[in-house]
Order: C-alpha cells, then sequence, then structure tokens
DNA sequence: GAACTATAAGTCGATCAGCGACATGTAGTC
DNA sequence: GACTACATGTCGCTGATCGACTTATAGTTC
C-alpha cells in the first residue's frame, strides 16, 4: 500500500476516531501543518478507493442540525497502511537528511 | 516544490555529487532500501524537469569504457528542495506516528 | 560464434491520483 | 436577498509514474 500526501493525511484524520468527509478536509489541513488542502474530487473518489481496499469503512447516511452527513472510519488494516507508510516517510525524511548533512561543509555547492 | 517518492530518491542520490542516469537508478534503489524502482521513463521525464526547474543541470555527453554516458548534477536549489521535502516527510511520519501511539492502548480498534 | 546478461541512452502510450469547477441543498448572518 | 459556512457528491483535465519498446556496446557462457 502506498499514499500520496492527501491521502496519506486524510485517512491519518481518521485514527482519533471516525469523521465526515467536510470533518476531513478541515483536519487533514490542520494535520499537515497547512499543507494539503483537499480538494471534494480527490477526498470522494480516496475514500471510494479505501473502502474497496478494506482500509475504511462508510457508516450510513444521517441528519445532524438538518444536514446530511456521513462518517468514515478506519479499519485494523488501514491503520497497519498508516503506520507502514508513516515509517516508510520518516526514513525517507531521515536518510536524505543525513545525507544533506554529511556533505554540507564537505561541497558547499 | 513537491516530489513524489520517485522523483525524491531520484534527485538524493545526486547529493554525493553528479551521477548518470543508469547510475542513479540503482542509487535511487537502494536509498530507497529497495522502496523505489525507477523505470527509465520515469527517470528522464523527472530530470528533464528537475532541469527546467533549476534542480538540475545536465553535463555533455561523454564515453567511458566505450559507453556513452551523461551526468546530472543537483544545483544549489535542488539541495534546498530537497532539504525542505525531507523536511516534510520528517515530519508527516512523526505526525501519524505520534497519533497512532496515542490512540494504540485508547481505541485497539 | 550465438546467446545471454549487464551497462548505458532514450521514447511512447496507458494508467491513475489529484485538482478545480460545477451541481445541489440547508443553516445562519448581514 | 445576498453571502458565508456546512455538507454531499460528480466530472473532465493534467501530470507523474510505469511498463514495454528501441538502440548500442562489453563481457561471459555454452
Amino acid at each position: 500500500m502506498e499514499f500520496r500526501r492527501p491521502s496519506y493525511f486524510a485517512l491519518a484524520t481518521l485514527i482519533d476516531g471516525p469523521l465526515h468527509g467536510y470533518a476531513i478536509v478541515q483536519r487533514a489541513a490542520e494535520l499537515s501543518d497547512g499543507d494539503v488542502h483537499l480538494s471534494t474530487g480527490t477526498l470522494y473518489a480516496l475514500l471510494e478507493r479505501a473502502i474497496s481496499e478494506g482500509l475504511v469503512v462508510a457508516g450510513e447516511i444521517y441528519l445532524e442540525g438538518g444536514r446530511q452527513r456521513r462518517d468514515y472510519r478506519l479499519t485494523d488494516n488501514g491503520r497497519s497502511a498508516l503506520q507502514a507508510e508513516a515509517d516508510r516517510l520518516s526514513s525517507a525524511g531521515r536518510t536524505v537528511a543525513r545525507r544533506l548533512r554529511a556533505t554540507a561543509r564537505v561541497a558547499p555547492r
């Protein structure tokens, strides 16, 4: 399982519990420190994919304050996939940062 | 500047000094711990892009042991872009890993 | 010497995630 | 009545990646 940044943060918003689509968009922006601005086009396509891969399950549509909502929940598989991806990202970041540091003094340009 | 994994590792191979295309492919696999297998289609398209964005410069074609080669070198801008991306990756990995740890005991599924 | 593997360059068409624009509707504020 | 925020979703375009292909040399194995 491999994620692009928007999908990664979208799924990550579900770690603390189920959320509905609109909330995912807002929370993803927070989590990513303003880096990721999910378009709805991205969101719903991504959720479809995640559902078909068993990473996420969709709840029933319900009404909250006169508005339609549908919650999405992370599965155990989803959690593991996120864990694995978080490890890959950390490792990728660390590896390159280390190389950059190592060559900083030796070859400034 | 934002990178997908293959582009990120391809550029990262140039941190230690210029390399030619074939070497980039091999080194990227190493650096990414076998995660990234650059296809040549990806490689040369990515290099074109990086050159046009001033992240990389291409050297002249030369002969080495009867084989044509062309080296690619990372620019200062390329280095900074990599640095920034490495930071983003580390941060993205850290953020999610922390959330996963925090909820591990509280909500196991 | 024919076949095969490794080294080296590159092109091209298909796929697929993400993006922006659009459509639809409610609740609340100016 | 207009505008903003909340909430759902669809659709067509773009652009990075991928796999297959082409071309060519050097070295090894049968």
